[in-house]
DNA sequence: AAAAACAACTTGTATATACAAGATAAATAT
DNA sequence: ATATTTATCTTGTATATACAAGTTGTTTTT
């Protein structure tokens, strides 16, 4: 039953380094230690601490630059337009809520589904959901996110506020995103949204279908995104 | 005068099969040569073979499977948001055709500008030019970009039409981006980029605000952009 | 005092090798 | 005929090592 995985040296140096990141052990602007600082900590070779800071850059967490070291950059939180940043500060200082609107539940896909779907993916059906998340109690966001049905054990039951999304998949399911893209339009919100969003109807919203895929066949994460940009906005490191 | 740089044999490989990537000699969804077989090709070690393949990776060139061997993704243009797709087929079958309205000129920065700027950027000032992007004859896309003045040779008389910015800093200068970050907004055309996009005050426009940072330090690319997504949208990869 | 050389750090590139583990098709056993 | 095993591909992870080259502070020379 438990799974007894071995996880890859290179992905715990990976695991480590973030969290010392995300909590700030390690702030921005800073130097991780040094890649031989790390061999000895890890009782390994150069070949793997690399990998692992490889791993790292491309996830935006740090830069480096020869000769000096590898430098901690602005902490990111999730990929591509995940985050929402208020104009004068960071997601970490606002409050952010979510609202689950319609919980997690097993259906088919819709008949006019914005993205194409395959075989394997039709036939399994989709779990659905919707959020509507809040910055200082002002609705921002709305979400309606369509995830190919692969029978995750107790996924439907799983409370999914607070962003945690990706965070469930990863610990409960070892399923990450590994790529993705996203369309992008400016669009006047209709009835439904603005009403979601407490906005006038004529108000500028961004609209955004999204496809994930993730390190599991077949597994697509699908999402259409619209969010009021009057006060935050959405932003994007990569 | 010639720069008798010797490219390492890694990058060399990432190029190779990017340009054959590009060129459709291996298309999309096919395998690329076992990683074995790349090692004989250019007589070396899986270990530089294998970091070719991660940067092709991370650039979104191709996915990798184990057991299987690397796959090739769709062909993915330029870096974040910088492709622009119309509803019904990718870029490649729509006229595009860019304007140059202000030609690039050295300047010093707006006094406010919507960046933080680091006392070497003030100090160098920048290079300012806009552009508007029409599709089929309809202004799609206006930009304002600013690049920290570091004195590329010739760059103020070069011809910036049809996006060709990033390759003619990699191709000339050798210049890189890095890593980036965007922040996105819908608002209402004001009356000059109403104008200029030929759309009513009221109508939702994409804006956006990117710096882009590049291998050369203290080297970075501003950009202000304004969208009109009626027809098209703004695409992006990750 | 200023410039040049050096030493000691750092990351970048590369070779050579080994075994684990996923994918696939052929050979074998049922 | 249908499973099962096996062989042989593939990529994934890892060790050990070497030298090149950028960065920085110290020492030496001028």
């Amino acid at each position: 039953m438990s799974k007894k995985e071995t996880i890859p040296l290179y992905k715990k140096v990976i695991d480590d380094l973030k969290t010392l990141i995300d909590k700030g052990t390690y702030k921005k602007g800073e130097l991780l230690p040094s890649e031989n600082d790390l061999c000895k900590t890890y009782s390994t070779t150069r070949v793997t601490v690399r990998q692992a800071l490889t791993g790292l850059m491309s996830m935006g967490y740090i830069t480096r630059r020869h000769g000096k070291g590898s430098i901690v950059s602005e902490p990111k939180q999730g990929l591509g337009i995940l985050s929402l940043s208020g104009v004068t500060a960071g997601v970490g200082d606002q409050t952010l809520t979510t609202a689950i609107l319609q919980k997690q539940a097993k259906q088919s896909w819709p008949l006019d589904f914005f993205h194409e779907l395959n075989k394997e993916e039709l036939r399994n059906g989709c779990v659905f959901f919707s959020r509507l998340r809040h910055i200082n109690g002002t609705p921002v966001l709305y979400e309606e996110t369509f995830i190919t049905n692969i029978n995750l054990p107790r996924f439907t039951s799983r409370n999914l506020e607070n962003c945690s999304l990706f965070k469930i998949l990863k610990e409960h399911y070892n399923i990450e995103v590994k790529e993705g893209e996203q369309k992008i339009w400016a669009i006047h919100g209709d009835k439904n949204i603005s009403k979601l969003l407490d906005i006038k109807t004529n108000h500028p919203i961004v609209h955004m279908k999204r496809r994930l895929q993730t390190n599991i066949n077949n597994l697509n994460i699908y999402s259409l995104v619209y969010c009021n940009t009057t006060e935050y906005f959405l932003q994007d490191y990569f």
